[in-house]
DNA sequence: GACGATAATTAGTCTAGGCTAACTCGGTTT
DNA sequence: AAACCGAGTTAGCCTAGACTAATTATCGTC
């Protein structure tokens, strides 16, 4: 019972990255996600698999096996509690410790980590509201919807701003963009309109008004608050 | 400037713990500092001298370059400050912490460090008293004598636990022995007798009695306070 | 049902950093 | 001076994990 490789943890964790729900992954995507060639991620699916840590069906792409996805999540918990020690005791700014914690993720001990888990004071979520699973590697359900599916007049709690997965330039300013104009876990919005042919929401977030396109709100998470006098009809998964 | 592999770094850094003043090293004996063969060390002493880290002559052991011996003092620079950390903030005990941060100061960044560093006060000391480089890899230097030199009626006040390089049980178990009795960075000694035909020291540790022969008190430096009354002669370096 | 395009796999190399076995050099003994 | 011994080096091999080039499956189209 070795401790597995950085590279193997990486696959593991692009491998959750890409279907959390243990969908089958392509290797072209695992190799794009990666940066490394598709006959490498060939080979390491094979060693992989030995392990019993994916199954891999030829030509089919390869999912996590339930102790695979035990690893990534073990991974993803010491992902999470590191960024947040990074960002909340040592004051990095949080592209900075994505980084730090891409790295050291790798490298932490579990007594380390229970520790630094102690200090932070055991976190449910992380600074950007991704939640951190527990140390069976359970993850709390929440019901949330993406930001641009609320309806004129709805309020909502902002919970997470996702990273989806390797934020890149572009990414990380926008996350900074969003940091500056307050709109953080734990903020309240409203929706002040939505014109539909226009792609254009026009919304509150504390004092700031922000109006933007489908787009710019991509990975903004919100747990709904119905709109008090509200009664427009009935929340569901409407494509 | 890539940075350097961590085998690279151990091989600095025990190249450093092995001669601090740049002394040449036999292969065998960095060999088995790092539990490798003796082929290997050949081998990567090669590569370290073509990297200009290292002087390898051959059949006469290697020494530090001036670059190296500043690689060296950065990694014992972070290996300090994050042994500080360990113990001082997540309050993981002393070989733990060891442990821990003998991994960890291969893959902390700059930014990281810098921020520890400032957390934990800018020591100038790590818990068991080993000066800490500073950040151009300046060492200040000490007057510290071996607990075991002390004479009859000196006191002193314990300055450095030298855990020797690589503490193995053996070690921590004095260490850790040391701890429980108060003999401690900062404690207070004072020599009561010195039987040296018996090679027995009895000295006085705040309330503690403590009866050692100078196997025990390895690596055990102090700084001298000359006994009050003190006229028992000069001080110099007597074998 | 054959044909191409595209994705995936196989085959073969490379580098870092280990290892063992065999050889060589330099100092000590006789 | 010759022989010897042990530390150090050379030679050759191994594994992890990457790569490129070449080959093969599969799927959608005609």
């Amino acid at each position: 019972m070795t401790a597995l490789s950085r590279s193997k943890q990486d696959y593991l964790k692009a491998l959750y990255a890409l279907a959390p729900e243990g969908e089958a992954v392509p290797t072209s995507q695992l190799a794009a996600h990666l940066s490394v060639s598709p006959p490498s991620v060939t080979n390491m699916l094979g060693r992989l698999a030995e392990e019993r840590l994916v199954k891999h069906a030829p030509r089919a792409g390869a999912r996590l096996t339930a102790l695979g996805r035990r690893e990534a999540l073990a991974i993803v918990r010491r992902h999470r509690i590191l960024e947040t020690f990074l960002v909340r005791v040592l004051g990095l700014d949080w592209s900075e410790a994505h980084h730090d914690a891409e790295v050291l993720e790798h490298h932490i001990s579990d007594r380390v980590l229970a520790a630094i888990d102690r200090l932070v004071g055991h976190p449910h979520e992380d600074p950007h509201g991704h939640p951190i699973p527990d140390v069976h590697g359970r993850l709390r359900r929440r019901e949330l919807v993406p930001l641009a599916r609320l309806r004129r007049g709805d309020r909502a709690i902002v919970r997470e701003l996702r990273d989806a997965g390797s934020p890149t330039g572009e990414r990380a300013a926008r996350m900074k963009h969003w940091q500056d104009i307050g709109l953080v876990p734990g903020a309240v919005v409203r929706m002040r309109e939505v014109r539909p042919l226009d792609d254009v929401f026009e919304l509150q977030v504390g004092t700031h008004r922000l109006v933007t396109g489908t787009e710019g709100l991509e990975g903004v998470l919100v747990e709904v608050r119905r709109s008090p006098s509200g009664r427009h009809g009935t929340r569901g998964a409407q494509a």
